[in-house]
DNA sequence: CTCCTTAGTCATCGGTTGATGACTAAGGAG
DNA sequence: CTCCTTAGTCATCAACCGATGACTAAGGAG
């Protein structure tokens, strides 16, 4: 870390930013205490109150997360599109949340009703609906949630439950292997 | 429920397990407290410690479930097995839990490291390794996986998200497009 | 050098948590 | 009817929680 400089307002509020999505990354909402956050910028508690006015309003800060609109740009191949989100969700380095997508980290969290709602809000308004659009018939959204679920379900394994061969197989591999997943469903 | 039978210590620990198993899956592990637990059954909370030693391990008794060997039994095709699972992991009503698998709930608290070891043991140990079996080739473990991924990713989609589609899909039209993605893997 | 804004601190509150040990009373055995 | 095991209760602890308001001192403006 550098050495903080003192008196600095905007550094001081986006470091307690920073250690407030590792720590809620790492043990959810309600194994993070407020003065945890504090304790690793070198703060007082009571600072957080005064810039974020409550614990639940500093979570939503942390962890709200501009989500690149990896899906709307070219009309990309379904593969290809299934692709970049894989390399995005799974293989990216967030490490703003200590190395995991935001998305993952809500699901830590995900004992809290106001959690749930946000997470559905960015998975089925921000991803899911640029996959309907690749697939014909009644039951496309069907086949557009399941490639959304395995997405999730690759980022759960790996990051959540460590599997071991998800885990240490490379990106290409992965993505090969769920491009055929994908192509047999249209 | 049933008028309580008064001083009947194996049913108010059975008692207790049920209320334990719903709340820890509906509001994870910190966000129940052993107060909670004691008031559903109708009993002071100190009887819990009284049983079961600390919170942590009631939690542990609570969220152990001898998982069925769906998946030793019979040679089955791999499709076949899948179905079963996932008749038995995603759309069957484990009312034990809350109506959601055991894995399921432990996801919900998986913030804490504890519950993250027992998840990976009950997924590596009783699930992926049945799959794998199935698979030819040097990368069948990673493909083994990634089906473990589909499955747990449409439970999670299902009862964590709430995603609309799946939510709404019967389980014959679900198994018939999960059937289709295993296939493309062998 | 002085003043005045304000970043950051300190003491503390009320509530809740997990946990403990002394106590009460239910109810079968004799 | 009496006694004695024990299921269940009560009071209480120490630690921690999120949160508040009064305070201190850093440091640029004049």
């Amino acid at each position: 870390m550098t050495q903080p400089r003192r008196r600095d307002k905007a550094a001081t509020r986006s470091a307690l930013l920073d250690a407030a999505r590792r720590r809620f990354a790492q043990h959810g909402y309600d194994g993070t205490g407020v003065r945890d956050i504090a304790g690793d910028v070198g703060v007082d508690s009571a600072l957080v109150f005064r810039y974020f006015g409550s614990k639940e309003q500093l979570y939503a800060q942390a962890v709200h997360a501009e989500i690149p609109a990896v899906a709307g740009e070219a009309p990309r191949p379904l593969t290809e599109l299934t692709g970049a989100l894989l390399h995005d969700v799974v293989f990216a380095d967030w490490e703003q949340f200590g190395g995991e997508h935001p998305l993952l980290v809500m699901l830590r969290s995900s004992g809290r009703a106001a959690v749930r709602d946000h997470l559905r809000e960015q998975i089925c308004e921000g991803y899911l609906r640029s996959f309907a659009d690749r697939f014909d018939g009644d039951d496309a959204e069907l086949r557009a949630e399941l490639v959304g679920a395995l997405l999730l379900g690759i980022g759960v394994m790996r990051s959540l439950v460590g599997s071991p061969a998800l885990g240490a197989a490379g990106f290409e591999a992965t993505r090969e292997q769920v491009a055929r997943m994908v192509t047999a469903l249209s």
